[in-house]
RNA sequence: GGAGAGAUGGCAGAGUGGUCGAAUGCGGUGGUCUUGAAAACCAUUGUACUGCAAGGUACCGGGGGUUCGAAUCCCUCUCUCUCCGCCA
């Protein structure tokens, strides 16, 4: 969420900005105002009388002592009336900072100032094209690869746990496998610290990335004991950061993890869910970094730049987009895309999202650091990215790499696969 | 699943109703000493809100209660640990 010194000193530019995410801030942000000045107030208020109570109590706690027990069952009558004012005071306090909490997270972070306006994905500004693509004749979508190939069963999963929870068989476990290894050895090879995380998460950590309490629905809930399945990598392990202050000179973080993902994409079902396109549970190696936040956008450049040479590895065609104000998601204030194209299908498929969140998701984390000469620890940046999905780079592979000889393995991937094609 | 113990500052660990934001040790930072380092010694060392400042207020797992006053007493929730059982 944006801070409230933020919100109070840039009020003008910040409605301005959201109007490029088509968020009407007007109402909220006067709200917000109001509200903290209230707060404030009602706060400095309790502060008084509860100063008054302590001096008070100190005073009775010293008479005891010295057995003047009249006196001090004196100033005992006068505390009640205090106390209850504190009392009402406190319940007005609280009811503030909670109606102030509310509005702060309903409120999206601020774009980026070259985040160009538009509704959604038809309004990107496309940066680079590289189509290195072959032409071929009979291309075979990626299910039906699949299927001649005995390396994904679709129905199988059906059987198992339901629609999108594909079943991966033999080079086509093993690709998806040697796809996880080549993306750790590429991350870990750029200095990203490798983390396993948990896949299940607390309400805590369901909160401190935003996935709480609003989109609750896009994750899994294991009611009985509360927990959550992880929609991201990026949910454990930025949540390894919460509440946390860390010393300057720890900064930037950077670390990478791999995880299934688990995401209930209520509401998504129609035309794109085909194959491998968009599932239940799927793989991913996700990115973060936590940098100071004169850094931050010097990282993003060079996250972008990690994700497209892997990407150019892997030899697919690939686009690289800037998400317009629409498309960039709610906690974003600068997103930039990796599409690869599937040749059968015909599509872009994204494969990567790469974002600055600036200080808006460590300000929900409690995520600070603090130089060696500062006085007061402040917000640290975050940013994340994915290196890279492993769905939609599975079915870019198939579709793209077909031959008579089966599906050519990318060269990078055959140290990983130790086998050069399916077939 | 059964039985028990516990949650205090960066860590360890005192503190069972008043002067406790909290002893002590370790760690961190600054300094003295030293050619340099170590050792020793001295000082300093949490976060948030509020205020120009001095200061004020809150925080000893979370929430509630008793009391003039709670880290300390009561209730409740959560979590952690130990032992037994089961198990990858």
């Amino acid at each position: 969420m944006l801070t409230l010194k933020l919100i109070k000193e840039e009020k003008d530019l910040i409605i301005k900005r959201l109007a490029i995410k088509n968020f009407d801030a007007t109402q909220i942000i006067n709200d917000v105002i109001a509200l903290d000045d209230k707060r404030k107030n009602t706060q400095q208020e309790v502060d008084n009388k509860q100063a008054e109570m302590n001096s008070l109590s100190k005073e009775i706690g010293k008479l005891f002592k010295d057995k003047k027990i009249e006196e001090a069952n004196k100033i005992k009558g006068q505390t009640s009336s205090i106390k209850e004012e504190i009392s009402q005071l406190n319940k007005e306090l609280s009811d503030a900072q909670e109606n102030l909490h509310k509005l702060l997270i309903q409120i999206p972070n601020i774009p980026n100032e070259i985040v160009t306006p538009g509704k959604g994905e038809e309004d990107n500004v496309i940066l680079k094209t590289i189509d290195t693509k072959i032409a071929m004749e009979d291309k075979l979508p990626h299910w039906d690869l699949a299927k001649k190939y005995d390396i994904i069963d679709f129905e199988l999963g059906v059987k198992i746990s339901g629609a999108g929870f594909p079943v991966y068989k033999g080079k086509g476990a093993q690709l998806q496998r040697a796809l996880i290894n080549f993306f750790l050895a590429e991350n870990s090879k750029a200095g990203y610290l490798e983390i396993q995380p948990p896949y299940v998460v607390n309400e805590d950590s369901g909160y401190g990335t935003g996935q709480l309490p609003d989109k609750e629905g896009q994750m899994y809930h294991m009611q009985l004991d509360n927990l959550y399945l992880i929609p991201t990598a990026e949910v454990p392990v930025t949540n390894i950061y919460r509440d946390v202050i860390l010393k300057e000179d720890e900064l930037p973080v950077k670390n990478t993890a791999y995880s299934a993902c688990f995401r209930r994409e209520a509401g998504s079902y129609g035309k794109d869910v085909r194959g491998l396109n968009r599932l239940h549970q799927f793989d991913k190696v996700e990115i973060v970094q936590i940098t100071k936040p004169e850094d931050s956008y010097e990282t993003l450049k060079t996250m972008v730049n990690h994700v497209e040479q892997i990407v150019v590895k892997l030899g697919l065609p690939y686009r690289v987009l800037q998400l317009c104000g629409g498309d960039t998601s709610f906690t974003s204030a600068l997103t930039y895309d990796f599409e690869v194209f599937s040749a059968a299908q015909e599509k872009w498929l994204e494969v990567s999202s790469v974002s600055n969140f600036e200080s808006y998701q460590a300000n929900r984390l409690k995520l600070r650091y603090k130089g060696k000469n500062d006085k007061k620890p402040q917000l640290a940046h975050t940013l994340n990215g994915s290196a890279l999905a492993l769905p939609r780079i599975m079915a870019a592979i198939l579709e793209n790499n077909q031959t008579e000889k089966g599906i050519k393995v990318p060269e990078v991937l055959v140290p990983f696969t130790g086998f050069e094609y399916i077939n």
